[in-house]
DNA sequence: AACAGGTTCATTGTATACAGGATAAAGGTC
DNA sequence: GACCTTTATCCTGTATACAATGAACCTGTT
């Protein structure tokens, strides 16, 4: 709670105004950056420091955290980075197999030049930054490909949902990620997706986006945690004060 | 936004401790029920001075309705009971298809005898209360069986995701049933569920939930309303006051 | 040394006050 | 009479104060 106040308060000096939905970012950001990790406390009087704002303002930016599924609010207890269970990070990614591959699927052989040329653009940006090692960008690069199958989504309930889906799919990644594994680049698979959406082919679409997130899936660490995560949960301690 | 003023009143003179769920569980029943028009301005004030509660709850409250897509919540604007429009409707009819259509598949042949009883005296009860010609009797018992299967998904995750979809279908149903159709009943098709769960047979249920689906949404008035509702909705006035 | 009890402190829940923005009504102009 | 401007009112945004709950800690006992 120490080191990333001074980062968060260097932000808030930059930019002037602060909203709740500002807050909503950052801390959304710094989560997936794994900056806080999970069951970080989060009082609404330190967030009102380090941002420059009253409880009002954060109690509602932490609502709708909650409600992103990002943080654990519960009746008289301060806030917590959420930490999804490996159960809940399977069925996560069911979920996204499932919307994300029907997504791919509608928007087959209906996506516009420019979209697939800035989709494509993206796919060689991730390529790219794989080759320099770049793992953050590299994420960045594939965050933004899925954020835009989201965005075209004909569907827009979709993708809306599929939105949630990919923070929530990629707060697990950080989580469980091998960390032996310096990244979870999977060659060829985004390509390979481009091309189906281009021929219009759906069912290739769809299919090509669940195998892309089953291997995504099979590169973390799910195997059960000796129940050690449970204990910590129920008994937990030893965990924030470090 | 007198009469249901005194009819929550009541209630809250029953019940004694009042809090940001107890409010948002009320709202929600009343847009379903279309005791709120869509449209229905909700400041916050008058629902504090309703409930008996402060702003801040009231706040909360509207919030949450907000993310649970009951209710719009602009910046420096009143609080409005939303009103889907018909894309909108359609597209979360075919989200709800693709979810409720897996978690359907999900569900065949893993029902405990319980679970699977409940289901069909549910199923019963709505045969029972459409001969009674007792609508509203009829649609609590609908909603049940699809609340049972959200709640029994072996993946949480689509469950709570579908729990989403059944309220924002339910809202859309009331709006846009035909007026001169006295029930939205489909006779058989729970049952003809039913049996596929019970059997095993995935996609079964998964063709029977979508079936079923489908013909819900044939039974509405998805007509273009020759941009009436958009011109309300830009220039629009003279629908509160009544 | 382990445990039960009570006490203190930290943190959230709720209400209220004031400031700013949006809407609606009144007044003035063409 | 229609349109623009001005003003008044309503309503939300934000901050702050007080109450209440829960967690940590300290103490006294066995």
């Amino acid at each position: 709670m120490q080191e990333w106040q001074e980062e968060v308060l260097a932000e808030v000096r930059a930019g002037s105004r602060i909203s709740d939905r500002d807050i909503v970012d950052k801390v959304r950001r710094a989560v997936l950056m794994q900056r806080l990790p999970p069951g970080t406390r989060l009082p609404e009087v330190t967030l009102g420091e380090v941002f420059g704002v009253s409880r009002s303002v954060v109690r509602k930016a932490l609502t709708r955290l909650a409600s992103e599924h990002v943080v654990d609010q519960r009746p008289n207890q301060v806030a917590r980075v959420r930490a999804p269970s490996i159960e809940e990070t399977r069925e996560t990614f069911a979920a996204r197999r499932l919307v994300e591959g029907e997504v791919a699927a509608l928007l087959a052989g209906r996506l516009d030049a420019a979209s697939h040329a800035r989709l494509a653009a993206e796919a060689r940006g991730e390529v790219e930054a794989h080759g320099r090692d770049d793992e953050p960008a590299r994420i960045e690069h594939s965050l933004a490909i899925h954020h835009l199958l989201a965005e075209h989504s004909p569907n827009r309930v979709l993708g809306a949902m599929l939105t949630d889906l990919i923070l929530r799919t990629s707060i697990v990644i950080a989580l469980y990620k091998r960390p032996n594994l310096a990244s979870c680049f999977l060659e060829g698979d985004h390509a390979a997706l481009l091309a189906a959406l281009g021929q219009g082919d759906a069912e290739a679409a769809r299919e090509g986006i669940q195998r892309h997130l089953e291997s995504l899936e099979a590169l973390l660490d799910l195997s059960p945690r000796e129940a050690s995560i449970d204990l910590m949960a129920i008994l937990g301690r030893s965990r924030e004060q470090a």
